[in-house]
DNA sequence: GATAGTGGTAAGTAGCACTATCCACTATCC
DNA sequence: GGATAGTGGATAGTGCTACTTACCACTATC
């Protein structure tokens, strides 16, 4: 297979694709011939990979990298993988000290408890989960506090799913595609099952849209 | 209130004040003097929300500008706040067509149809879902699938939360804010808690990470 | 033998989110 | 009352990212 094929197999321009390897998030193509090189299924599989993480779970290049570097790294196991998965997907927004930040760290601190979530003082994502915390506050929405603990509860529910289907796995390489899809995917796949089922509800609450106008503000136009 | 003000109760800087005003995220103040103008306690207020939109709920200058617009516009109901919220924060990931992207809407109908959600069919949300399905399958991922059943169920409890919170709100001007928030901020909120999650059921099931030299990458260091 | 395609590299581009600089003017402090 | 710092307003520049274009010597194919 030469690169024509890959983009036409991936739907990725080959200019793209040449980024990708100077990059490093393709493997060179087997070389046959001093301008010609072989490349083969795992190729294709990897760039659509690539392209899921880029598109769907957000990522930027730099982490994408960092993230198919792990995945060829035979030293780790799918365990340490997820915390990588994490690690490199969560932006780190550091919340400013103050009154507000300790009084933030105090609410998450005893949902953890509530929870029976121990030992998760140093999780990249407590930062984030803090500084919304405190974005909340100050904003005098302490009203919507109270929602953490149905948030966490269904996050437990999400999490015992996706580590049943990797627990399923034997084969480690696989195992650790699901984590990271899973992880990085499982993101995009539940912030649009929350907006869908949040029109459900609504809609089962309060009856459809009000303004009959404004219905077409549903649809794909403007203000992307 | 003088921008110095306004800056340092906010922490953005002053060129950055200058900017928003620029670009419509924050409305003028009230003209005094020919260059003097005074700023309230909206517009710190105005300049928190559009901090907290950027940094945690991922949205870009000109979407975030979108949403303010609509927060002002008094025509709008929160029920269709919510729809344009929905809107402007989902990406459009259009699927390209193919048997693999009917596929995909086959098992997202049948998920909708087991849910009990119905008339979703324009969602803006549904591109985006039906993608990652057709993403998964074309990575040989049928096997996460079943997941997507337990992720539904998760967001619906959210969505139930969300929306109980915005009910107890007769107030207009805040039932807008806590739906942007929460369909915003809400994201941020549940991929932290889904990751902290995560970290909790795998020790519970797998104990702790089995590579100790492995540990530190779960700081915040490299690789971002 | 013409043409299209190949791998590889260097340079260019478009968009985004600021940031710096400048300006005439004003408020404030000594 | 004069120096200084700060004001609103505008234009231009910066740094970053994710590509895209252009070019090269070479090769496969018609």
């Amino acid at each position: 297979m030469r690169m024509a094929e890959l983009s036409a197999d991936t739907g990725v321009p080959v200019p793209t694709i040449k980024y990708y390897l100077r990059e490093g998030l393709l493997p060179p193509g087997r070389p046959v011939g001093r301008n010609q090189a072989e490349y083969g299924p795992a190729h294709v599989r990897r760039l659509k990979l690539v392209r899921a993480l880029i598109e769907y779970g957000g990522l930027s290049i730099a982490t994408a990298r960092a993230l198919v570097e792990h995945l060829d790294d035979p030293g780790i196991s799918s365990g340490d993988l997820l915390g990588v998965a994490q690690l490199t997907v969560s932006a780190q927004h550091e919340p400013p000290p103050g009154p507000g930040r300790d009084a933030a760290e105090r609410v998450v601190e005893d949902l953890l408890a509530r929870m029976g979530w121990h030992d998760l003082r140093e999780h990249p994502s407590l930062p984030t989960l803090i500084g919304v915390v405190v974005s909340l506050s100050e904003l005098g929405r302490e009203d919507m506090l109270p929602v953490l603990d149905d948030y966490a509860a269904a996050a437990e529910r999400v999490a015992v799913a996706d580590l049943t289907v990797v627990g399923d796995l034997e084969d480690r390489e696989r195992a650790m595609e699901v984590v990271v899809l899973g992880t990085l995917l499982g993101d995009a796949l539940f912030s649009s099952l929350r907006r869908l089922a949040q029109a459900h509800v609504t809609r089962r609450l309060h009856g459809p849209p009000t303004d009959p106008d404004r219905c077409d503000e549903w649809r794909p136009s403007a203000s992307g």
